[in-house]
DNA sequence: ATGTTTGCAAACGGTTTGCATCACC
DNA sequence: GGTGATGCAAACCGTTTGCAAACAT
C-alpha cells in the first residue's frame, strides 16, 4: 500500500506526468491485479472511488503512451491493457475458435529489436514488445 | 520455386469453407492490396460489388478462424487484417505517439514456438505469430 | 434437401468529444 | 497563475444480432 503508492508516483514522476489520484488509482489497481483489464474492467473496480469513466480512458491513453501499461491481444473486441513489466518476458497464445489464451515465457527479444532497428530509419526508441501465437486449442480441434 | 497458386477458391476448398462470391473478392482485395485494411475499407473498396457491410465483418471473422487472414496490431481502436502469408516474415513497429508503422523482417519465430509449445499443454496448433515492437518516433521524440 | 450464408434493419456498447471546472507544479 | 486533468453529458461509429430469403453442396 504505502510502498505500491510510492511506486505508482515514483513511475508518474519519471515519465513527466502528473501525480493525480485517478493515475495512482489506475496504476495500483494493474499493480495488484496481474491479468488483462478493459477500460470498463479498471472502471468497475475502481466504481467505489467516484473516478469517471472518461477519465479511465484518458489515463489508459496516457500510461500507454508513456509505455506504463501496453495493449494486450485477445482476439476480442475490447482493448486490454496490463502493466509494461521488463523484467516479465511472458506471452499469449490465442485459440482463434473459442479466444481462450494461454501463457508461456521466453523470447529472445534484445536480438531481434536489435536486428530490426538496423532496418528501420524511424525509430531508435523502443519501449516494449509482444510476440503472440494464434492457433487452434486442443479442444476446439476435436470439434 | 513454388508457384503462387493461392487463389481464392483453392484457399477457401482447403478451408472447408463454401465458396461465395464474398468470400471471393475479400481474398482477392487482400491478395492485390498488401496493406492491412479494416472492415470498413474493405467494404468501400467493394462498395460497386453490391456487398453488404455486414457480410464484410462476418466474412472476416471466419476467414480469420481459419487462419486465413489475420489481425494487424495499429495500436487504434479499428481493428485491421491482412492476408496470413506464411512465406513472409514481416512485422511492425508502433509509434505510441503518432502510430505510425514501420515494416521490418526477420523473427526467428519457429525455435519460439517450439520452446513456447513445450511450455502449453492446451494448443498444438500454431497457424501463425506477431511480432510488433513499440516505441516512440524520431519525429515524436523531438517534441 | 438441408444446413450455411447473405442482406436488411436495428440495436449495442465501447470509445471519443466538447466544455466548464478543478487541481497539480 | 497557467497549463493540463477531470467530470458530466452527449454523440460517435465500429461492430453485433435477429430474422427471412437465397445459396452452396
Amino acid at each position: 500500500m504505502r510502498k505500491d503508492t510510492s511506486n505508482a508516483e515514483e513511475l508518474l514522476k519519471t515519465s513527466g506526468l502528473k501525480k493525480t489520484e485517478p493515475r495512482i488509482l489506475v496504476i495500483n489497481l494493474f499493480m495488484k491485479n496481474k491479468k488483462p483489464l478493459s477500460a470498463t474492467a479498471v472502471f468497475e473496480k475502481l466504481a467505489n472511488k467516484g473516478v469517471d469513466k472518461v477519465t479511465i480512458y484518458r489515463t489508459l491513453e496516457t500510461l500507454e503512451k508513456k509505455a506504463i501499461v501496453k495493449r494486450v491481444s485477445t482476439g476480442e473486441r475490447e482493448i486490454k491493457y496490463e502493466l509494461t513489466d521488463h523484467r516479465d518476458d511472458h506471452h499469449h497464445i490465442i485459440c482463434l475458435e473459442c479466444k481462450k489464451v494461454s501463457d508461456f515465457t521466453g523470447c529472445d527479444a534484445e536480438v531481434l529489436i536489435t536486428k530490426a532497428l538496423k532496418q528501420v530509419k524511424d525509430f531508435k526508441l523502443i519501449t516494449h514488445h509482444s510476440f503472440d501465437l494464434f492457433g487452434i486449442c486442443n479442444t476446439c480441434s476435436k470439434k
